[in-house]
DNA sequence: CAGCAACCGGCATACGTATTCACACGCCGG
DNA sequence: CCGGCGTGTGAATACGTATGCCGGTTGCTG
């Protein structure tokens, strides 16, 4: 197979992985002519780069990108983070998986990798990927506690690490986060909601600072309600972190409360399934009795019993966008993460 | 900050992250023994050891992984590839999704990163990953055409690609495949169907070569049924892909055949849940008209309407199983892909 | 006190690629 | 005929870490 070579300047190794000095032996070249013809550097001759072209493939050559990395200080590779308060067993938001599909078609289109990782919020998350240069940027999913993020964006800025999160972005920050306008959200949830006759909207969500998201959506609420002219509604929210049996106690809560309620606005749409699985339990019908909204559009919101009402956030455009803002930001180039609109869909629910 | 030092040697850079030589110059070593120290080499005296730590945490230093990888030949990393016949616009089926969460944990647990990418099966997936050295090993996810993975297989494993795949294992294959005894919950789902009366089951699902997971469901099944002393079933199978939209197709095809049956058994819980929809709009109750049983044990399972008996695959432990047997395989031990029981879940669905 | 082992740590180098610089060649105008 | 320029390639080197080999120091034994 292979010609008999002059093997004065390299011996090929049979078994091993090919390397460029190998390619270089066969075409006659120079090690670094191999390396500028695969990467297409036009001051090789068309000539000598078929050539080139031609042997690598046929030893199915690859370069080594720990090399290639090392020597160009930069990996081609991007992190994303998965980070949860709440360490659920090992299984991950529905909403952010959902994502995962996207973002890794926008890496592929834009010639990257992408390493995963589960990740304390509270950890030095930035330390093990990009400190360590086997990522150029990271990319943060997850609701948490802002309390922590913010104290650190600054400083994670000013040591020049490339991120961006998925969130509501907040006033004073520093435009490193893409979302969704979850006020806006909201507020034609609760629109929707009251075209449908409905007067008294019970919110489930925690509607702390903690949770950015679940305050944005659930103003956005009451601010449609006071637009309608009807009375704020008060003592209708309820605490609940975005797992649906969280919706499911919520909605026990509510019950137990006896509170009086003709809808729920869920924080999420996991929520909004165990609400409507403790609604059904307590012979409630949905919507005839409770009309019940979600917020994300997850898979599951359409295999639901109804079908669930959202507001939709486009996770293939939220993936893109993730994707397409990070590597803008590693190019130095001028990025501005966009704020995305939500999307009613009217399904069976209300 | 940093203390006079003396710079005969190694100049510190301030405004780079750190390097090995960096350490060593502070700490009053050699760079390798800075090495030798942060990997933990029992030749270092624990003093040494211990300023050095101290220093490198203090400098934020962190190993650069990408001359570590070259250095050592490997990068301590795993790729994931979902490869999918059918590109459903870019969303990945839950099943798989649903083993992502363990897959990470099992990796962080042994010091392994991960890689993600999706992936034709028709393409050269082992060659961007373990050839180009970003990772040791693969682990593959997918329903596919076998056809093109069985002429792959012994190449690969001659090339000495590390690999372990999600699936049947087949007689006379290689064992790099892992997967749920697919006869035996078929057949634990046909009994179950048996035992609460019904006597026409029809399957929902490709029960052809090319898809060995649902030819063995269904044979499991059918063996079942022979084993019970019923009459076997003929003319209820119908083929379908794994999304619920198949599902939904394929039940109207029974509808419309006149088909008479009492139970569907659904190769995975996403056609079930199309099937039971469709059931739902032609009036039919689950489980008073039509019992309906699942594969896989998917997170939607439990909240679909109503919530849905199924076989589970333990995905906690598959993923776990999948980094386990591979991590031998790239470590040269012994390794035996082992068949994971499959666990009869009873829901309202039957 | 000599000799030896155990223990530590330094020197040199290798991993494979990308880039800077220099050089050889052919061509042209002066 | 010479100098200069553009084109294509090679030589040397840097990226940061890990490891084989070797030498120095310490402490212990005969």
């Amino acid at each position: 197979m292979v010609p008999a070579e002059d093997c004065t300047t390299h011996a090929m190794a049979v078994n091993d992985k090919p390397t460029s000095f190998d390619i270089a032996a066969l075409a006659g070249v120079s090690q670094p002519t191999v390396s500028r013809a695969l990467r297409g550097d036009s001051t090789v001759s068309e000539k000598t780069r078929l050539r080139i072209e031609a042997i690598a493939k046929q030893l199915n050559y690859k370069v080594d990108k720990n090399a290639s990395s090392l020597r160009r200080g930069q990996s081609k590779t991007l992190a994303l983070l998965f980070f949860e308060d709440t360490p659920n067993g090992g299984s991950i938001n529905p909403f952010f998986l959902a994502m995962l599909g996207s973002i890794l078609h926008a890496c592929a289109a834009r010639g990257y990798d992408l390493l995963t990782s589960f990740q304390q919020l509270s950890s030095d998350w930035h330390v093990d990927f990009e400190d360590s240069r086997k990522a150029d940027g990271i990319i943060l999913l997850g609701y948490g506690d802002y309390a922590i993020y913010r104290g650190r964006e600054e400083q994670l800025i000013r040591q020049g690490t490339h991120f961006i999160r998925w969130g509501t972005a907040e006033p004073g920050s520093a435009g490193r986060t893409i979302g969704v306008d979850n006020f806006q959200g909201g507020y034609d949830a609760g629109r929707h909601l009251i075209e449908r006759g409905r007067r008294r909207i019970a919110f489930i969500g925690d509607a702390s600072d903690h949770y950015p998201e679940f305050l944005a959506r659930y103003r956005g609420m009451a601010a449609a309600v006071v637009a309608a002219g009807l009375p704020p509604i008060d003592g209708l929210q309820v605490d609940a972190l975005s797992l649906d049996d969280h919706g499911f106690a919520a909605v026990a809560t509510l019950l137990a409360r006896d509170a009086e309620f003709d809808a729920i606005f869920a924080g999420s749409d996991l929520i909004a399934i165990g609400a409507m699985r403790a609604l059904a339990e307590a012979g409630l019908r949905v919507p005839d009795d409770i009309a019940v909204i979600g917020f994300d559009d997850i898979p599951a919101a359409t295999l639901s019993q109804p079908p669930l009402t959202t507001i939709a956030q486009d996770f293939q455009l939220a993936g893109e966008k993730l994707v397409d803002t990070l590597v803008r930001q590693i190019a130095n180039e001028p990025f501005a993460p966009p704020v995305l609109p939500g999307r009613l869909i009217v399904r069976a629910s209300t």
